[in-house]
DNA sequence: CAGGTTAGCACC
DNA sequence: AAACGGTGCTAACCTG
């Protein structure tokens, strides 16, 4: 056995590598007065936890003064150890416990069912504490970060360097370096046992500092991980010969255009640069430029070029669509793609400073909308349909919920249409749907919302300045309801830098924007109706057929002949009364693939 | 030349 | 008085 005395804190601290079956005697001793709590981490060969080849190196358990390295990769009775000590222990300590009960599952396993209702995750008690990363002001929310702001500065900066000084010895990139460092290295396995002390020190800081109106959400946020981790590990079934097809033709139709904006002398449609050089030769006058002066070629340009039927527009345009759709989505789904056909997301449930989640391996909250074909890759099992449920006008409700405004809240009782109703205030009783009149009620609403004014509703309408304001006035004056309580929160964020949300979130406010207080509030209250909705149906067996949440939206495949009543079952899970408000849902049952939701004809 | 930043374009 | 919130991904560009 390998033992290195590191300092924390002006303690004295020891990792221990596990290096023989003797030694692992010893760390079973370490476990038998430790099964209360232990910190816990992996070590593993890269982040892509389903893909071909993937494995766990070491496994790392601690408390705030030892810690020991185990090199399950070895296998044999490192991972019997592993796996009864996991078992045993009554509470397990660490930071980003999704990945590490993914990774063991996936590796060794061990169901995640058994592990998450003994989880206490550090990074879910920081981002209660603090939600911003370091670029937005805040603490942050990495180890690194974490460990500079509540221990010790220089083992931060120690932390920070050591994988990239190991890469250099390597000859490799810090991101290649997890799978090829020797098992042995002194180095890694240190820090490797040090992801266990700094999870296990910061518990108890961290604990302290939690708003007392967000502590009931500690347990919360460890049920929403853990089912979306349930979500990452079944993945979604692709279509593959269907995704295979469009990434040819994509790729078919990057070349044709790419050529013809050559011809222009473009040699790369995907340099803005180049790009505008040539508008600029055709006589197109660009005079909008970008915060570091260079000129912007934005898509209201393009749009407007294509639109006269510019070829060369045209060309850029369709060349750049071409490749975005295939290199971000369709061979992003083929990479990702793991041994059965299966993508799997990685949620991270809670991204955002508003506690917003986001989602990556399938970026599911930023695919195309106005088209089914990137959605059409993904499909039902066999014998399912796709379901989505999701919330009726979530965040204008929410804010009706939360601002009070009477006219508001009247208008959801009476299933009115809000749109409609801001447009009539704007422009008089008798304004119609689907006119545009009503489309700029509609923008209003939302641009309302987000914190946005007469200047964004008249870029966003096609309005002058002076009739957008007129809107945002009629807005203000049909809600006053509304404009009092952005008022008062941005007042309240400027006396205390933080709002605190309906469901007990704290949201640091930057002083210079405090209008953006409303949007906080209504953006993240909004994604706790969601997960608490989630959560219920989760609770009612559905848990199995969730494939993904999206902002407002769960998405799911369900065994086609009870999809209609699962559909209702869900949705009337979900949806949720704030005070006078009922936060409706819609069930909507599809066909075979996710595109089938966005075109009748699609199966 | 790896790694960070910027610009642009997807979504709610 | 007015104030556009949040995300991911890629390619190009910049930097040490």
């Amino acid at each position: 056995m390998q033992t290195w005395t590191i300092h924390v804190q002006g303690d004295p601290v020891r990792v221990h590598r596990v290096e023989s079956y003797e030694d692992l005697e010893l760390f079973k001793e370490f476990v038998r007065k430790n099964l209360r709590v232990l910190a816990f981490d992996t070590e593993t060969t890269g982040l892509d936890i389903y893909s071909r080849g993937y494995r766990l190196r070491l496994v790392q358990f601690g408390n705030k003064n030892e810690a020991w390295v185990l090199p399950v990769e070895l296998g044999g009775d490192y991972i019997t150890v592993t796996i009864q000590t996991l078992m045993a222990v009554e509470k397990i300590v660490g930071k980003n416990l999704a990945f590490d009960f993914k990774v063991i599952d996936r590796c060794l396993g061990i169901p995640m069912e058994k592990l998450w209702p003994k989880a206490f995750d550090v990074e879910i008690q920081a981002k209660l504490i603090d939600p911003r990363d370091t670029l937005k002001g805040g603490i942050g929310v990495s180890l690194e970060d974490l460990v500079r702001h509540y221990l010790d500065p220089n083992l931060a900066d120690n932390v920070k360097g050591l994988m990239s000084k190991i890469a250099k010895e390597y000859k490799t990139t810090k991101a290649k370096v997890f799978e090829k460092v020797d098992l042995n290295h002194p180095e890694y396995n240190i820090y490797a046992g040090m992801d266990t002390i700094f999870p296990a020190r910061l518990e108890g800081i961290q604990n302290k500092l939690i708003p007392a109106s967000a502590v009931q959400l500690i347990h919360f946020e460890h049920e929403i991980a853990e089912v979306c981790t349930y979500m990452d590990r079944g993945g979604f079934l692709l279509d593959l010969e269907y995704t295979q097809n469009l990434s040819m033709e994509l790729h078919e139709d990057e070349e044709k255009y790419s050529e013809i904006a050559a011809r222009f002398g473009c040699e790369n449609v995907n340099s803005t640069d180049q790009v505008a050089e040539v508008l600029l030769s055709r006589g197109v006058v660009l005079k909008d430029r970008t915060p570091t002066g260079k000129l912007q070629v934005s898509k209201t340009i393009l749009d407007k070029l294509v639109k006269e039927n510019d070829e060369f527009a045209i060309a850029v345009q369709k060349a750049k669509k071409a490749r975005k759709w295939r290199t971000t989505w369709v061979d992003g789904f083929l990479n990702n793609m793991d041994d059965n056909g299966r993508c799997h997301a990685s949620i991270n449930t809670l991204q955002a400073r508003t506690g917003r989640m986001s989602i990556t391996g399938i970026p599911a909250q930023t695919l195309p909308a106005s088209d089914y074909t990137i959605r059409k890759c993904f499909v039902a099992e066999e014998g399912h349909s796709i379901v989505s449920v999701d919330y009726k006008g979530q965040e204008l409700r929410v804010l009706a919920a939360l601002s009070g405004d009477k006219t508001m809240i009247d208008a959801f009782k009476h299933d009115l249409n809000l749109h409609l109703l801001t447009a009539q205030a704007a422009f008089g009783e008798h304004v119609l749907k689907d006119t545009k009149e009503y489309k700029a009620g509609k923008i209003t609403n939302f641009a309302r919302v987000f914190g946005g004014g007469a200047k964004v509703v008249a870029e966003q309408t096609g309005l002058t300045f002076m009739q957008a304001k007129k809107v945002v006035e009629a807005f203000d004056k049909r809600y006053p309801g509304v404009t009092n309580y952005a008022d008062k929160l941005a007042k309240l964020s400027e006396r205390d830098g933080y709002i605190t949300t309906y469901f007990g979130r704290r949201l640091p406010v930057d002083h210079s924007r405090a209008y953006s207080a409303l949007n906080y509030m209504v953006q993240s209250s909004s994604r706790d109706v969601t997960c608490r909705g989630i959560l219920r149906a989760y609770r009612a067996g559905f848990g199995p057929y969730m494939r993904l949440p999206v902002h407002d939206e769960i998405l799911m495949s369900m065994p086609t002949a009870r999809a209609e009543w699962g559909a209702n079952e869900v949705a009337r899970h979900m949806s949720e009364t704030i005070g006078p408000v009922f936060i409706d849902t819609d069930a909507e049952v599809g066909r075979r693939s996710w595109g089938s939701l966005y075109s009748p004809d699609v199966d």
